[in-house]
DNA sequence: CGACACATGTAACACGTTACATGATTTG
DNA sequence: CAAATCATGTAACGTGTTACATGTGTCG
């Protein structure tokens, strides 16, 4: 739902058409996401089925401008001031890779950490240094905080991946039989036709 | 792509019922992420359909066993032994959300990264604690390594939102307003026609 | 002239998610 | 008996993503 979100927060700020919308959204979070033009104009049009915005007719340079209706602001100010759900984490492929390669009996548990780890550096070096001058611009400071989410996430991640690493000296996990079958309850063989 | 990726994986081990995979994919994924259980047969089917599993008929019981073929079970083997590709981060939704309230006017950043701050912080005291006795079966360890993500993740929200509070202390950013127009390059007005 | 950025759009697909229907069996 | 669990499936939808088509204006 984020760029479905983000497109009706930067609407909320006046009419935009479709290609200026991504430049704005690049400027606004610091150009890390790319942002596919042709995902624009499907999710303007979706938004439109939603009644979140209306299409302008093109002006006389041929833009088509969007203009966002009032449910469409509202639904912009109650995305940007609720505090975004995390009760019940997302699903992270790595974390679930490297659960599952605990578990069974083909996976190197410890080539995967090592090699996660070391594209986890590589990619700490990556990172742009944090440059937070007081006077800086707005664009800037998103960016900052975009780029400073990344960071802590990297250096987390690799907090992780040594403790996995320790842990894996410790203890090595044999593989998981898969369980062996209960006795049966519930619907019997053929019983659903259709 | 976790889902079928996993149940591939666990395919991999021997074939299995739909109702089981949830089950394994439960007991070694620490039970963190529920999976509802029509998403199985739905990402059976989509497997089946690629050629990466076999429907095999119902037995006595009525299970219906599904078996992995040769060419799943080389995408399984090559997904558990491929790091997973972090290079352009995935869109981070609380990411995006205080970039783009740091450069909207209607949005009151502090008071978001104060909300998020105290879910993060309920949550972290949420968490089991790591408990790695030497002696833990795989179940375990996979769990550990789940909770230990978690662990990391939040702690590293914190630090950001920390990060976050204290440079709006010294820094408040003004709305940045639409980018001006242009002079316009490219197709002019109604020159597309269908 | 050719390459590239600007600009709008269409079509198809992938995965994930949920709601619903159906029914047997166990347990309180 | 009623409710919960086991079990299989269907149907529909949502967002995200990409490939493609089309065309103009600018710049080297």
């Amino acid at each position: 739902m984020s760029v479905r979100q983000s497109l009706l927060a930067i609407l909320d700020q006046g009419p935009c058409y479709g290609y200026q919308l991504r430049a704005e959204f690049d400027r606004r979070t610091g150009s890390v996401w790319p942002l596919n033009v042709g995902q624009i104009y499907n999710t303007l049009e979706r938004l439109e089925r939603d009644g979140l915005v209306d299409r302008g007719e093109a002006d006389d340079q041929g833009h088509v401008y969007w203009r966002i209706t009032a449910a469409g602001s509202a639904e912009a100010a109650a995305w940007l001031s609720s505090p975004v759900d995390r009760e019940q984490p997302a699903r992270d492929e790595l974390a679930i890779k490297l659960a599952l390669a605990a578990t069974l009996p083909g996976a190197d548990v410890a080539a995967l950490v090592s090699a996660q780890r070391a594209t986890a550096l590589r990619r700490l070096g990556a990172l742009p240094p944090t440059t937070t001058e007081p006077d800086a611009d707005p664009a800037a400071i998103a960016a900052a905080i975009v780029v400073a989410a990344q960071r802590v996430a990297v250096e987390g991640e690799l907090r992780w991946l040594e403790g996995i690493e320790r842990m894996l000296t410790e203890t090595r996990p044999s593989p998981l039989p898969l369980a062996a079958e209960r006795p049966r309850r519930g619907r019997p063989a053929g019983s659903v036709r259709r």
